[in-house]
RNA sequence: CGCGGGGUAGAGCAGUCUGGUAGCUCGUCGGGCUCAUAACCCGGAGGUCAUGUGGUUCAAAUCCCAUCCCCGCAA
């Protein structure tokens, strides 16, 4: 069979583990498609994406244009002459003429079990849906919005206490390895797709500032899963007393069996916030406060900024 | 020049407005109590208050100026 001429499209540290797999594994990379630099941070600094930094540091050619619908993006797709395209969390949708350049077509490594959770952040709504389990599925990629044939999935479990990060990074390695086998497959004519049942697929819609506001009504075990679904990034947020912002890096449902008005600090002791919740208690483990740095529970109590019989998320609006 | 908070003992903070003895909660060290303890009691050590040996002042953590660093928001 002739040699793969990939074209790779990925922008976050997710699609990394996949770039970096097949760069490791020898296979020609002979483009690498990411998003602008983007203004991000304080002062609005130009910062490149992960894959940028990668690719550039490779020597690999890299390309960010604002848009895949025009002519520009045609003429650079026939310059390039990819026979493959491999899409990992690239972050626009692919336009037909794309999707139907290369050869043997365009593969996505997807995080989630499909047909459940299609979408932008199948990681994220699978933990905070409480799911104990998630996993990659490669597939073929078509117009709809990670619709197309399944070619391989690999499972992955999801502890109590895993958070986002820690099933990102498993799953990024996963998608990463499964995305060989899945080429390997491919390059031994073996590759075989299979039609996903649209009846029992779900989204996973982008996570909005919305999503993370904790509400102390709801149960401890949900609140829980909300908070590490959203560890460390964007996190799960309420209020202190005075107002101020506070962001919750860590928790765990509490075994305490006092009780009071959701969002009341039942107890400060052992170095955990015990909040109660419409259900149960949660233990707040690692904070942080607006304007300042991660800390422990501890560290906020010792700074005196909470004390038993204070209220969380009264501000909330 | 996007908006804002902050840099005081190993940690988290108060003190700054209204200049005048360096304080709190922890940690740490020593002693005590206890069958025992992460509990309790007593005592100690530890700080050039980010930097400029900058300006004002009899006197600056505190007021003024400049610089560096950290963080939240927003994108």
């Amino acid at each position: 069979m002739e040699k793969l001429r990939i074209l790779f499209l990925g922008t976050p540290d997710f699609a990394l583990f996949s770039l970096r797999a097949l760069s490791e594994a020898g296979y020609e990379i002979v483009g690498v498609v990411t998003q602008p630099d983007k203004p991000k941070g304080r002062g609005y600094e130009l910062l490149p994406p992960p894959v940028k930094v990668f690719a550039l540091e490779k020597g690999l050619s890299v390309y960010q244009p604002n848009t895949l619908r025009d002519e520009a993006f045609a003429e650079l797709l026939s310059g390039i002459d990819p026979n493959l395209i491999v899409v990992v969390a690239y972050g626009k949708i692919l336009p037909e003429n794309v999707l139907d350049y290369p050869k043997f077509g365009c593969i996505n490594v997807h995080g989630s079990l499909l047909p459940e959770y299609r979408g932008a952040a199948p990681m994220q709504r699978a933990i905070i849906d409480g799911k104990k389990m998630t996993g990659i599925t490669t597939m073929k990629m078509e117009a709809g919005l990670d619709t197309g044939e399944m070619y391989e999935k690999a499972a992955l479990a999801i502890g109590e206490n895993d958070n986002f990060e820690v099933v990102h990074d498993a799953l990024g390695e996963l998608g990463a390895k499964l995305l060989l086998s899945t080429i390997q497959k491919l390059e031994a004519g073996q590759l075989k797709g299979t039609p996903q049942d649209d009846s029992k697929a779900t989204y996973a819609k982008k996570i909005e500032k919305e999503d993370c506001r904790l509400d102390f009504s709801g149960s401890a075990t949900k609140l829980h899963n909300l908070i590490r679904g959203l560890s460390p990034m964007p996190l799960a947020v309420t209020t202190l007393p005075d107002g101020k912002l506070l962001k919750v890096v860590e928790s765990r449902v509490s075994d305490l069996t006092l009780s009071g008005a959701p969002g009341t600090i039942l107890s400060t002791d052992g170095g955990k916030i015990t909040v109660a919740c419409g259900c149960g208690a949660i233990d707040l483990l690692t904070l942080i406060p607006e304007g300042k740095k991660k800390m422990s529970a501890k560290d906020l109590i010792n700074g005196r900024r909470v004390s038993v019989g204070d209220r969380l998320g009264d501000s909330c609006g």
